[in-house]
DNA sequence: TGGGTGACTAAGT
DNA sequence: CACTTAGCCACCC
C-alpha cells in the first residue's frame, strides 16, 4: 500500500491510462511521455501492481505485442471492444498500433 | 547513499 | 520477422 500524496507517478499513469477510450490503445512509452516522463519500464511496474483497476489491456509494448503473460485476457478484451488486430501467425497476434494508437 | 529489478524501447544480428 | 544487447527511469531494500 503506497501512502502517496495525489500527483505520483502512480496516480498519473492511471489517469492516463483510463483516459484511452475503447477500441484504442497506447505504449507505455507514449504513456510514460503523456506524463512528462520516459519511464516506459516504471510504467509497465505500474501497470503490474496498480493495473487490476484500469484497462490494462490498452497499454501494450511498441512493437504491438499485449503485455507479457497476458496475451489471453487482453485479447478477450479487445475482440469485445473490436479493436484491429493483426496474426501474422496462427496461435499468435498483435495489436494494429497504425489504427488503434490513442493520441491525446 | 548505493545497487538491483522490471507488464519497456531502439538498434543490431 | 524473431531474438539479443545496451540504455533508461522510477521504485524498493
Amino acid at each position: 500500500m503506497a501512502a502517496h500524496p495525489d500527483q505520483d507517478f502512480v496516480s498519473r499513469v492511471l489517469a492516463v491510462v483510463e483516459s484511452i477510450p475503447p477500441a484504442h490503445v497506447m505504449t507505455y512509452g507514449d504513456v510514460a511521455a503523456a506524463i512528462g516522463s520516459r519511464a516506459a519500464r516504471a510504467v509497465g511496474q505500474v501497470m503490474a501492481y496498480y493495473g487490476s483497476d484500469v484497462p490494462w489491456w490498452r497499454v501494450i509494448r511498441a512493437s504491438g505485442h499485449p503485455p507479457i503473460d497476458h496475451e489471453a485476457p487482453a485479447l478477450e478484451h479487445y475482440r469485445a471492444e473490436s479493436t484491429p488486430l493483426v496474426w501474422p501467425a496462427a496461435g499468435a497476434y498483435r495489436v494494429d498500433l497504425r489504427v488503434a494508437r490513442w493520441r491525446p
